[in-house]
DNA sequence: TTTATCTGGACAAAACTAGGACAAACTTGC
DNA sequence: GCAAGTTTGTCCTAGTTTTGTCCAGATAAA
């Protein structure tokens, strides 16, 4: 049975009171009654008192909603969509979006991310079927038939990693074609750079530099994080691949960012890494911590330690110690 | 002729409110609705209160009379068209859009309001702006905005393709650092990549391999020319940077493509040119042209004569080339 | 007690509609 | 080259719909 649950990836689970729904989406309390009233937005669970108790669910809904009515949508129409309807719509609109003042929030995303699906097994299949008939069109619209069903974490997790791990493995073995890699790796440049979910920026969010060292061409690692990241909070500062240390040192100090996220990936054993690396850690204040993940990032996990780098051991651990470093819970220890 | 098919492309189904369309299209809500009164431009649907609904054939046909009357044209000539016959209106101007502003004592009388060469060079100049802030939100913006107000193909020649110069001219002479170098790329990349899913699909169109060979890092040549054939009426079969020529020749092959395009930056003088231009030429079918383009293709004049490749002096010399050739009408001559 | 939330309704601001006025820019005729 | 006519973007008024905010009295939570 296709629950709410699996289908949305956020918690439909009724905990929260209406005030802080209201903090989060930056709305006010009665307008959040008043749009219940009106158009049953949202219809919330309530307490055997009466009492509004709104799920992480509901929440998103309604920051969605507002983001739509930013964009021109009237309340009639976008009332009545589901959550990934609502997705779509946002996320459409913001692609042809020219202008609109932004002020200033204070909310955050809230949603978390569960996964689950031995289908995402056969979603892969079929996306590197598509990569080895050269289907572009058909692995473009596999990667937006992924994207609705699961979160953005998830997805990321459990398709895009595996299936990259895959082609890379297949194009090693000859199994597929160097020009096969090409092409999947250039549509999913464009697929991932596009997810950015702009609508949320309101200029307040902290800043975290990404991008990968010297040597290091391959950038869809680092463009994943920069992806990951946007939904909890943070702003992205997207530098693309093959970055010089003295740069990345530079344009954290000038975007004031409060973290560095590299990503290694090939090759494992270019000598120019632990030059780079160590300039880097030399010139950053201390009080910023640099990420370094990636399937080569193990290679040099005794560099790593002895610079007091940070080796998160999946996404969901860069997220965990991110989310920390956010509300000024971050211990220093990964 | 309309045929269903060609129409149908476009969702004719009215939801949006004016508002949106007026977000989407750069005009203004009191604009749309003088138009409609005066020349019926667009008839939309109503809501049972007599709100106008309109759909996104109705946008569509809104965003390319915008640009109509940008190139010079008429409301009472264009007013009555068809979206196709817009479309083709729009891109015969857009040939002349970019040398106009030098001409346009000569060939057009005073009635033309194009978009002055001054305008142009402000937005470049408020692009390079935002990328020395590290203003990311603002490049995005920018961007954005700028492909509202032209045609993607005179876009792409006024405003991406002059930035591009501009900033790699500015990082050479240390007036910028690598690091906005770096953001502004990946941002542009995430940028033209997008922009091909504006397109239709139909499945019919003829495919053009499009990459650079082996040793060219930089893609954004070849990413901008993905994007402007694809106006065209061609499918990019877009494989990133750094290609092998054997696997071009694959490529090309496997996807039945009717011909490639090449792009060369940087390095000029990559000693692999020759070899990897020799062997793609001696690969392929010669009856599919091989287009070289890019700044550095000047330094392999020669080469690319004595190879029988074809050199097209700007983009829209490719564009007409193509044209030809998509219609059966191609020479073989540049 | 004090603060927060609930319901239902009132009210005002904002957005949209129709019709028309007007000035600037452009075109045409002399 | 000037005057008369057209085209076109913007603005205004007045009436309607949509949307955001506020209030009052009651109940619950801290």
């Amino acid at each position: 049975m296709a629950t709410l649950e699996t289908i949305s990836s956020v918690d439909t689970s009724p905990r929260h009171p209406i005030r802080l729904v209201a903090n989060r989406t930056g709305l006010t309390v009665d307008l959040i009654r008043a749009w219940e009233k009106r158009y049953h937005v949202v219809e919330p669970a309530r307490s055997d008192t009466q009492r509004r108790l709104y799920s992480d669910y509901d929440i998103e809904r309604l920051r969605l909603i507002r983001i739509a009515k930013q964009n021109g949508r009237r309340l009639v129409d976008v009332a009545p969509l589901t959550l990934e309807a609502l997705r779509d719509v946002v996320s459409e609109d913001s692609r042809y979006e020219v202008s609109q003042d932004v002020q200033a929030e204070i909310y955050r995303p809230s949603w978390t991310s569960p996964l689950e699906s031995s289908e995402s097994a056969d979603d892969i299949d079929a996306l590197l079927f598509s990569v080895q008939t050269m289907d572009q069109h058909r692995f473009d619209q596999l990667l937006q038939e992924g994207l609705v069903k699961q979160s953005l974490p998830a997805f990321l997790q459990t398709v895009i990693g595996p299936l990259l791990a895959e082609i890379g493995e297949s194009t090693r073995l000859g199994k597929m074609r160097i020009a096969h890699e090409h092409m999947a790796t250039a549509h999913l440049r464009t697929f991932i750079g596009a997810l950015r979910f702009r609508e949320t920026y309101t200029g307040n969010e902290p800043k975290i530099v990404i991008t990968t060292p010297t040597g290091q061409l391959h950038e869809l690692g680092a463009l994943m994080v920069a992806a990951l990241v946007s939904v909890d909070g943070w702003l992205p500062v997207y530098l693309g691949p093959n970055t010089p240390a003295d740069e990345i040192a530079a344009c954290a100090m000038q975007s004031g960012a409060r973290a560095v996220s590299l990503s290694l990936t090939y090759p494992a054993d270019d000598p120019r890494i632990p030059t780079e690396l160590t300039r880097l850690r030399s010139q950053l204040e201390s009080k910023i911590p640099v990420f370094v993940g990636g399937s080569a990032a193990s290679h040099h996990h005794e560099l790593i330690n002895r610079l007091g780098l940070l080796s998160p051991k999946s996404l969901d651990d860069l997220r965990h110690s991110l989310n920390m470093l956010r509300d000024n819970r971050f211990q220093g220890i990964a």
